[in-house]
RNA sequence: GCCCCUGUCAUCUAGUAAGGUCAAGGAUCCAUGAUUCUCAAUCAUGAAACGCAGAUUCAAAUUCUGCCAGGGGUACCA
């Protein structure tokens, strides 16, 4: 089997279906699996400056290796398409002499409404093979130009599918591209580049998107024609990505006007952001397989690889403090000048240690930060924990001046009260937390913070799960995992 | 327009090939309660579906017909 990516940008979490698909299918039968870099020409030159334009990009080759990576797909083979454009040449040449291809000079617009659409046959249709075959070579040698002239296989213009009246199998291409530059100005389509390749390179099982189905039947075609053995097709139904919008062509104009920083922004949902945020890859990978191989279109809830990737990280992921967007609260009267909270590093494992947060009081006043979302709620009167440290009441709420006042209640532990997470003001670091929508978190961090190593995800808690990417002059800077 | 495919809880899926074992099972989400010094996790309970209409049959989610609804293809993209 093989893996045919469009190495247009790194691989995002639609395109993983196929892969991971694809790898377990291998997998269970014990067979051979092939990374074949499908990378055509794409869109023409003419259409290059359109943000809608398809086309390689050098970067891709290597995002889309990492990304397999990562996914712990081996392959053992690689190919690349644009090494074997000669073969289709030469292929070419003999549908043309087999007469079953013909080089046609109808518009694509002419075509379909004169032609295809009354199931009639174009002029060029009736060439003969000789003029053909004269045609096909100018083709080659640069007497024509971009949307002059085409092949066509003869599938026949009276199909009952209009999809399949007679394709285009080769055209031409004015531009660059990025491992062979101007060599070629004939490129072949995707279906006749697999119909052959697939046969050279012995695929025996192919494992696609409906989307792609009308493919089986020209690669059949060919196979037929040159009475080759046929591979088997396997299908599976559209997934669909209702929260997210998916697509490389828009993440790579983004990221070359500098809206998104790199491949690795969230919102590509490339494998490499996914990564980053400390998505393992077993979760997307059981999340994607649990779909099966069903035609049905798929509506696909990212809460479903979020719910995968928690069962694996909340029992490995270490516990901190963090408040959003602080706010300050001054509370009198407490009766200490340091309490020393010791909440669990991770409660489900208390043998990983306890975490030391110090609260401690200057003229009996004490001088924390909470979240402003807990602040919103807060009355005056009110009596509230401070998780793993101390009750207080609240004398006065002023959320314009950001200024709150509280008294010191009680030490013990009182499930009456609501308890909120805190970071003491003479002791915190900054934190800021990426998120999926490329907004940017701010708040303070526990001390501990500053111990923790990177790449490993903590939980900060009533928050998130969260990656830790970075830590300089005591900012912490992580990605934002999901709840 | 023309071709093709798909329709089971909010979502994903099991069941459809060999009609009875399905008064439809599981997971996610949601709700309630327990537990917990996290709005997480855990445990318990609950809500929640065979697109519609006919036909065949002792018996239909499963077969047949019609309808309806979604998706895809119809590119000199992949």
């Amino acid at each position: 089997m093989r893996l045919a990516p469009y190495p247009s940008g790194a691989l995002h979490i639609g395109n993983a279906r196929m892969i991971v698909l694809n790898n377990e299918y291998v997998k269970r039968h014990g067979g051979e699996l092939i990374l074949f870099y499908d990378d055509t020409i794409g869109s023409p030159k003419s259409l290059r400056d359109s943000p809608k334009a398809k086309y390689v990009l050098p970067e891709a080759y290597d995002l889309i290796k990492e990304g397999l990576e990562w996914l712990g797909v081996k392959y053992s083979k690689v190919y690349y398409k644009s090494d074997r454009i000669d073969i289709f040449y030469e292929y070419t040449e003999k549908l043309i002499k087999d007469d079953v291809a013909y080089v046609c000079f109808c518009s694509a617009k002419k075509f379909k409404e004169k032609y295809k659409n009354k199931k009639e046959n174009c002029p060029h249709r009736e060439q003969s093979i000789e003029i053909n075959l004269k045609e096909w070579n100018k083709m080659l040698n640069g007497k024509y130009h971009e949307q002059d002239a085409v092949v066509r296989l003869k599938t026949g213009m009276d199909q009952k599918d209009p999809a399949l009246r007679d394709q285009i199998i080769m055209r031409i291409s004015e531009a660059e591209h990025p491992k062979v530059g101007n060599k070629y100005i004939v490129w072949p389509m995707l279906e006749f580049s697999w119909a052959i390749d697939d046969h050279l390179i012995g695929v025996t099982h192919i494992l696609r998107g409906a989307d792609l189905i009308k493919e089986d039947f020209i690669e059949d075609f060919i196979w037929e024609h040159f009475k080759w053995k046929k591979a088997e097709f396997l299908h599976y139904g559209r997934i669909n990505f209702p929260d997210i919008k998916l697509s490389k062509t828009s993440a790579r104009n983004n990221i070359q006007n500098g809206l998104y920083k790199g491949w690795d922004d969230p919102r590509t949902w490339s494998l490499q952001s996914l990564k980053k945020r400390g998505i393992r890859p077993e979760a997307l990978k059981e999340a994607l397989l649990d779909l099966g191989m069903s035609m049905t279109g798929i509506t696909f809830s990212v809460n479903w690889l979020y719910s995968k990737n928690k069962d694996i990280i909340d029992e490995i992921s270490d516990r901190y403090f963090f408040v959003e967007d602080p706010i300050l609260i001054e509370i009198d009267e407490v009766p200490f000048e340091e309490y020393i909270a010791e909440p669990f590093l991770l409660p489900s494992s208390p043998e990983k240690g306890k975490r030391i947060i110090k609260g401690k009081s200057k003229d009996k006043q004490l001088k924390i930060f909470i979240a402003s979302s807990d602040a919103k709620k807060l009355k005056a009167g009110e009596i509230i924990r401070l998780k793993d440290c101390v009750n207080i009441q609240i004398l006065s709420v002023d959320l314009k001046n950001k200024n709150i006042k509280a008294y010191y209640h009680s030490l013990e532990l009182n499930r009456d009260y609501s308890i909120i997470h805190w970071v003491p003001e003479d002791e915190k670091i900054n934190v800021q937390i990426l998120k999926p929508d490329g907004s940017i978190s701010n708040g303070y961090g526990e001390i501990n913070l500053l111990k923790i190593p990177m790449n490993k995800t903590i939980q900060l808690e009533r928050y998130a799960f969260v990656n830790p990417v970075k830590l300089e002059h005591r900012e912490l800077f992580c990605y934002y995992s999901h709840k």
